[in-house]
DNA sequence: CAAAAAATTTACCATTTGGTAGAGATCAGC
DNA sequence: GCTGATCTCTACCAAATGGTAAATTTTTTG
């Protein structure tokens, strides 16, 4: 997920915004700001937020430590630009499932987009599972509120989808969290499953679609 | 200071990792070394490996940093230490699973004893999620080796079960897989499945075994 | 009990790291 | 091409961190 220039926290003077979202004006800020998060991304992804230092994050996005600190004015401000940025496409699959639809339709769209996410997108996925591992501390707020009435929500969806027999009756809340579990493996744990099955695959992912695709819609068939 | 050699330097006679080779000689050895260990897989489940600090670990340990450093002369060896102790600990369950059993038995007894352990380890459960997530720098050797091996193993056996019409026909690395995530994500993830469910639970695990075994019974009924 | 061995403490050290100051260079708009 | 704003660079700094030296205290043992 390369940073689009939308909702970004910028810099003004040397005055930092923690949450917000203010649009880059220049065009090397835009440039700048860009590489900096892709960078950040590669980093934090790969050594968590204590594990990854300014030199690592400047030197991969092309410019020197304090010019990095011009664009945000600390460490911490970078990741939770990072993060901010991200829980919204994140969490897009969940939010789409449609009460209206087919539920086994819905579901497994859910399961397929929610693959598909963290297929493309490992190195999100290994951020926020770093973040999630150790507590949560910087995205703590996040998670009770928005992510927690998300989940709610579409929980109550799944239970009436059961209530009317279009789904196999099972705890809403163990359903979701199994399609996040399954989905994330083999992102978060793709060091695990190459190294596992070096002679046989280079793609953690071979293979995956098929296997949880059956597996959801043989627990999900009523 | 950070360096990814095997280190064995004994420090004064004796002491040298990996911890089931040392044989503690004196009551204070055993002590201390205990108190280590333990405060280690807290300090390093909860921070990662660079997160964690040895003052950390020496004061969660209840002792002096160079006292600690007498003990392992190295935050290194803490942490190879502690993750050799453990990893036979952790693979014995699908190490225990028998060719001539049951087939479903079998697997659903694994399922139950993976879930046990993460259960009750969930902080050695969060130690190699850290470590993975990040690539498994520390566990490389192991994972290609030992995990590698055991898991190839037993992927075969699945395969024969399914070849003799016991269990449905499924990738059987997946299925493993599948377990793993399934199993860990309570405790690597718990920090988020509380936070989701502040209001409902206060224990992960609530309902999770449930859900798992008939998860798996479903998926593995031929 | 006295000597040897083991354990602990105090006092350090070199690097790394997040972050700052401020001078100088570059750019955009007139 | 001038001017103010934006951007980048050099030179730092203080705290944190992994680790060491060596003296001192405690424990074990003959």
């Amino acid at each position: 997920m390369e940073y689009t220039g939308i909702d970004t926290p910028a810099l003004v003077n040397h005055l930092y915004m923690p949450l917000e979202k203010i649009k880059p004006r220049t065009r090397i800020q835009k440039q700048n700001i860009a590489a900096i998060m892709d960078a950040a991304l590669e980093v934090f992804s790969a050594n968590g937020f204590r594990g990854a230092t300014l030199d690592q994050i400047a030197q991969a996005a092309g410019i020197s430590k304090p010019n990095l600190l011009y664009y945000f004015n600390s460490k911490q401000a970078i990741h939770v630009a990072l993060l901010s940025e991200l829980l919204d496409v994140w969490l897009e699959p969940l939010r789409k499932m449609d009460p209206e639809g087919d539920a086994q339709a819905e579901l497994m769209a859910y399961v397929r987009r929610k693959l598909e996410l963290s297929q493309n997108f490992p190195r999100e996925s290994r951020l926020f599972a770093n973040e999630i591992v150790q507590g949560a501390p910087r995205i703590e707020v996040f998670l009770q509120n928005d992510l927690k009435s998300l989940v709610d929500e579409q929980a109550k969806v799944i239970r009436t989808w059961m209530d009317d027999g279009k789904l196999a009756r099972l705890d809403p809340y163990h359903l979701i969290f199994s399609i996040w579990a399954m989905t994330q493996h083999y992102a978060d744990f793709d060091a695990q499953i190459r190294m596992v099955r070096a002679d046989q695959i280079t793609n953690s992912y071979d293979g995956a679609e098929e296997f949880i695709e059956s597996v959801f819609r043989k627990i999900l068939t009523p």
